[in-house]
DNA sequence: CAGTGGTCTAGACCACGTG
DNA sequence: ACGTGGTCTAGACCACTGC
């Protein structure tokens, strides 16, 4: 009889919870999960509460959680670790400052990189910018351009679209001021998180002002990346079209 | 004392199985398991046995069989089917047909793709192949190249090594004949089976010979993708440089 | 030592596919 | 009706971290 009546309760739980289609209750556990990291209830670099804890509040068992933080560890929004606790994902680690990178030297040499403004601006969205970031056509969006240079060598010529009205204080000065990847800065100071991207890649020839900027010859061809960045909850917040200089260096991808 | 006996047993055979490192039970079963697909026990495409018989071969609990499936599953080698089993991944499905291929149409419509095979001969391996594949240099290698268009445009150039022990039958011939994935041909005429592949993207300028295969001006962007594709074990088994034509098709990726 | 996540087990019931 | 994988629970013990 107590076995069957918990399962029943569970089961009710996953009813009530779901409108119409049926989902399994640990992914309930996770969206509710899911809500308090959008919330900022815990920020990123922060520690969740324990998996007891949480199973206690959500009501269901240890287990339940836990399945429902594997999958979201998983997804790299949270990072589990033993002993210590479950945390939430972070641009602002060393491990993890090449989670969006993918660029790698042609040799394992790790080199020194550098990244100069060249422009900041508040503009009215374009047509094509707005449909993607889901604002409307002449929202307001901040529009950066910057040259990124490993060992002094120029190399990525970045183009990038945000929405305006998360970026508030965000100026040519205060990305000039910061060290380190502008995604940790998103992090820290806006608190908007990166969580995923989808990426468009494809070989393009230079361009007069791009060759000039990137060192290379006119005409010459450059690998362009689209890239369109997400939040919790798949809301694209960030546009940019990157130019790399694939001489040296290449991107790397894994398929499986 | 019965429930702390179990666990003992399987603490024991934890540390028995594994030599010196030790490695939970679920990650032992995932390795024997992945054993049993090298030796082609299983076939791509058939089912593997249900979890409670690889519960009882195995002495464990379906609970630990089912934790190895997972991330056998979440690694692309294997296929749970609710209701019906486990099935090995194949290359031979409409369903899984674009796992390797990531080059799409901007617009969504998918192109109707022929291939032409221009060259299949066996040689013996250049030094770099030779490196990539572990073989010696000097062994044979079969190398073949092959167009393939897009409804009708010339989108892809492929330059393919392979080792010649693998493929012993593999000749322009039955790969004129075939029809669909190379990849599917690989595994059903030669019981090799593509799990994963490695890439390295670059822009690069289209030599004379390339440009009049695939139809674009010489000196213009194309999309240099070098894969190293690998089958059980992590055993490197092909070498494929591709040249991309990205006006109309763009290679799409996700970063997490 | 206490607290966290990690592993393993056992058993119940649900959802799906097939006969 | 039966067998498959899918979910949920409960409880034991292990491994790691930090006080």
């Amino acid at each position: 009889m107590s076995d069957s009546s918990t399962t029943d309760r569970a089961r009710e739980q996953g009813r009530a919870a779901g409108s119409a289609a049926f989902s399994p209750l640990y992914r309930q556990i996770k969206g509710l999960i899911l809500q308090g990291l959008d919330r900022g209830e815990w920020k990123p670099g922060e520690a969740i509460p324990s998996e007891f804890e949480l199973a206690a509040r959500f009501q269901v068992s240890q287990g339940t959680v836990r399945k429902a933080i594997d999958e979201l560890a998983a997804d790299n929004l949270l990072i589990r670790r033993q002993g210590k606790g479950t945390f939430v994902a972070t641009h602002n680690e060393a491990k993890v400052r090449f989670r969006f990178l993918r660029l790698a030297p042609d040799d394992g040499k790790q080199a020194v990189s550098r990244s100069q403004i060249l422009d900041c601006r508040r503009v009215k969205a374009p047509a094509e910018v707005a449909a993607t970031l889901e604002l409307r056509t002449g929202d307001l969006v901040v529009n950066m351009r910057r040259l990124l240079t490993f060992d002094d060598v120029p190399t990525i010529l970045d183009d990038i679209w945000l929405p305006g009205s998360l970026f508030k204080g965000l100026t040519m000065e205060s990305l000039t001021r910061y060290r380190g990847p502008v995604y940790a800065l998103f992090e820290t100071e806006f608190g908007v998180n990166m969580v995923r991207a989808d990426e468009k890649i494809r070989a393009v020839a230079a361009t007069g002002v791009q060759a000039e900027l990137l060192g290379v010859p006119e005409g010459g061809p450059l690998l362009q990346v689209e890239r369109v960045s997400y939040t919790y909850g798949d809301r694209p917040v960030e546009l940019r079209r990157g130019l790399y200089v694939t001489e040296r260096y290449h991107y790397r991808n894994s398929l499986n």
